[in-house]
DNA sequence: ATGCATGAGAA
DNA sequence: TCTCATGCATA
């Protein structure tokens, strides 16, 4: 069977000649921890067909559609069982190595670590958002969002740095503009009369928390939830009215900053589907991209991108409805399932134990962002009927001890 | 817009 | 191993 392993490996790593300066390449070895996804029976798995990266043109081209389907969309049937032989798809590159690329930044270092500890705290409530955020994360003081929701991302701890950006002079917004068809096709409303947003900072404070003396510029001192979401709605207009696309935004930031996001960041951060942290660290370089874009209006530059390698990923596995019913109701039985319980359930369910662990994590991770599925996106309008994903029936105390099969 | 995946770092 | 930040591949 002409399998993906005609150059070695279940997910070769493409040479990329010119210096492959990442360990990746090395650690990376024909031995793939997923070599054997062939040895069952394909009836309940069905591995989404081909790869088609050709027509990836996606980016949300015309982000005009809102969907807000709830989870458990529609899986139906997907019958395509891989038959997915040759692989010279090349593949995107990678954003590591992007990075080692354009080394122009890094350099500041005085204050690195701040961010990161979000003690920020309000009133988790707010009163007249269409939408409203439920992770307002208190800190140390157990606040009113109870201990029913979860652990929040605040006990959490820090990792990743965080990339600071330095901000070069003579570097204006060059890449974003236009280079390589990222051009805005000529968007009429570009240059219109849109002024006044420089100030990203919501006027409304709570002013339960820290107040700060007598300067606010856009960023550090942690937002609040309401300054974020308000920065998340300015920001998807103003991107769209300046015709941007997400996936512009974020190479336009890796171009200028150094740091590479994919639409999908840029789209979750645009629905607060980003940790509350995360989405701290992402605004100020977004609050950044948009003062750029909207006082550019024209400065044609381009700056070439780097192609790097391709390290091939596995292909995304399908999970079937029922099974995804299964997975579900042992998710809120258990959402932390021992590493045997992951096992005997992926052996009943006949996925890998892998594709069960992450999927788990994944589950895990969606519960903790919010914006519960189906919030309503426009100001003004309210559908009123959203709980967050925290209303679970009962008490959401322990995970530790909970196993039985 | 999202589902599944990868990886780094902390436990 | 889990969490968390991110993103490819998809629907």
């Amino acid at each position: 069977m002409a399998t993906a392993a005609s150059s070695g490996g279940p997910y070769t790593l493409l040479g990329s000649g010119p210096g492959m300066l990442h360990p990746d390449g090395l650690a990376l070895q024909p031995a793939s921890p997923y070599r054997g996804h062939h040895h069952h029976p394909p009836s309940k798995l069905l591995l989404q067909g081909d790869y088609l990266q050709g027509g990836v043109g996606q980016g949300g081209g015309g982000n005009g559609h809102s969907l807000g389907h709830p989870w458990g969309s529609g899986l139906s049937a997907e019958g395509s069982p891989w038959s997915a032989s040759l692989e010279q798809q090349d593949v995107k590159p990678g954003r590591e190595d992007l990075q080692l690329g354009l080394l122009h930044h890094r350099s500041s270092s005085s204050s690195s670590s701040q961010q990161q500890q979000q003690q920020h705290h309000h009133s988790p409530h707010h009163q007249g958002h269409p939408g409203g955020v439920v992770w307002g994360s208190p800190v140390s003081h157990g606040s009113s969002i109870s201990g029913a929701q979860q652990q929040q991302q605040q006990q959490q701890q820090q990792q990743q740095q965080l990339h600071l950006y330095s901000h070069q002079a003579g570097f204006t917004v060059s890449g974003m503009l236009d280079h390589g068809g990222l051009t805005p096709p000529s968007n009429p409303l570009q240059g219109q009369g849109h002024q006044g947003l420089r100030d990203t900072l919501s006027p409304d404070h709570l002013g339960v928390h820290h107040h700060q003396h007598c300067h606010d510029h856009s960023d550090e001192e942690t937002p609040t939830s309401d300054e974020l979401e308000h920065f998340a709605k300015q920001f998807k207009q103003r991107r769209i009215k300046l015709g941007f696309t997400q996936a512009d935004v974020g190479l336009a930031l890796g171009t200028l900053y150094g740091n590479v996001f994919s639409q999908t960041t840029i789209c979750r951060f645009e629905a607060l589907q980003l940790s509350f942290k995360n989405m701290c660290k992402l605004k100020p370089l977004l609050n950044k991209w948009l003062e750029e874009a909207d006082s550019s209006t024209g400065s044609p530059s381009s700056i070439d991108k780097i192609a790097a390698q391709g390290r091939k990923r596995k292909k995304r596995t399908s999970i079937e409805v029922s099974v995804k019913g299964v997975l579900e109701t042992h998710f809120l039985k258990c959402p932390k399932p021992s590493a045997q319980e992951i096992t005997s359930l992926a052996d009943s369910l006949q996925l890998e134990k892998e594709v069960v662990r992450v999927w788990f994590c994944n589950r895990r991770q969606k519960e903790k962002r919010m914006t519960p599925p189906g919030e309503p996106g426009p100001p003004g309008t309210q559908t009123g009927t959203h709980e967050g994903p925290y209303s679970h029936g009962g008490s959401a105390g322990d995970a530790s001890s909970c196993h039985d099969l």
